[in-house]
DNA sequence: GAAAACCTTTGATATTTATCAAATAAACAG
DNA sequence: CTGTTTATTTGATAAATATCAAAGGTTTTC
């Protein structure tokens, strides 16, 4: 079960023997029912977590209505960036939609980690840069893209999700109503 | 004039002086003009670019349309996370938009100092967590209000902008063309 | 397996924003 | 200054999307 979360960070930072053992002993996995809370609403997020398994969506309330931020699937990390930095209550929850199994690693384990292994903070840099990069691509899209060129981008590169999930939830997500994201499916 | 950049610097995490004394002999600073470009489009990102004084915005080409991202302001830093991070030609242009003096730190030189001091791994971490924060309210913005609740909101948190700035750069930023930027204005 | 809860589609209309075309206004160069 | 370029505003119309209301579908639950 940790082997594929360690194999996974390894992949990114080659991991020394301390570290992996250090890892080992201080993450906890949970598994977590279908509905479930990973992150609630007002609570402080202090792990980063990992799916080993199943599948989640991160949302919250914005005048009394849930937008959907994003999803986290299958070997997949997802955490409130604000509120793990901050250290406020978080206004994101993340909610699995499937039966999930989840790895929790503490904020104070992943500062030992960086204090025993330095070059893990490139990880954290690289994810982070990545993850800039989707977000400024993204924000090109919604900017200049149609409703229906948007659907049919996350359609084609994120072809699980649709599947998945309730079309309400992809509509927060593309920034729509769910009205109009079922007239552009009855287009296609 | 090397001071005001160690002290910014200093201040996200206190800079030891093997650091500093690297950083000194290391940075270039050069006098760019009004109108001329910090990064030009094609060519790899290998710096981190620090604005000591003027101005600058950063623009890209969609469909032959100048679509500006974002600007740099005196005593700001900028660069294109995603040339330099994969080493490829930059699509994201930087030009000034008055006289500006600029701070160089090369690649190699902001790797060496990672070596000598690693905490300052954790002065990038922090700021990348800044920018995607930044990026998901700016997401948030576009996703779900008007255009008008757009341009209220960047005149109340960055007015100098909108002074500094032809309207065109600015209705680009926001997504909307000039004509929808120039109506709003008069209804303000 | 019937009722309830939830999810998706459809229709009519209103609002927002884009597009195309042209008129002003401002900045700039000689 | 004066013509020339560049930036901004205005108008008429079209397109995209939201809103409100309601009707069908699916799933879930007991």
């Amino acid at each position: 079960m940790i082997d594929a979360y360690l194999e996974i960070l390894d992949a990114f930072s080659p991991l020394q023997e301390e570290a992996r053992a250090l890892i080992e002993s201080q993450i906890t996995i949970k598994d977590i029912p279908k509905g479930d809370f990973i992150l609630q609403e007002g609570s402080v997020c202090n792990h980063i977590y990992f799916l080993h398994s199943g599948f989640a969506r991160q949302f919250y309330y914005k005048n009394g209505k849930e937008i959907t931020e994003w999803f986290a699937a299958s070997k997949e990390f997802c955490f409130s960036i604000e509120s793990y930095f901050h250290q406020t209550p978080s206004k994101l929850m993340i909610q699995t939609l499937e039966d999930s199994t989840v790895i929790f690693l503490h904020r104070d384990a992943y500062m030992e980690l960086s204090k025993i292994q330095s070059d893990l903070s490139q990880l954290a840099i690289k994810m982070f840069a990545e993850s800039l990069v989707f977000s400024q691509r993204r924000m090109e899209h919604v900017l200049f893209e149609s409703a229906k060129d948007r659907y049919v981008h996350l359609l084609e590169t994120k072809p699980n999700i649709i599947q998945k999930v309730p079309l309400a939830y992809i509509a927060s997500f593309l920034g729509i109503t769910q009205e109009t994201l079922s007239r552009i499916r009855g287009q296609l």
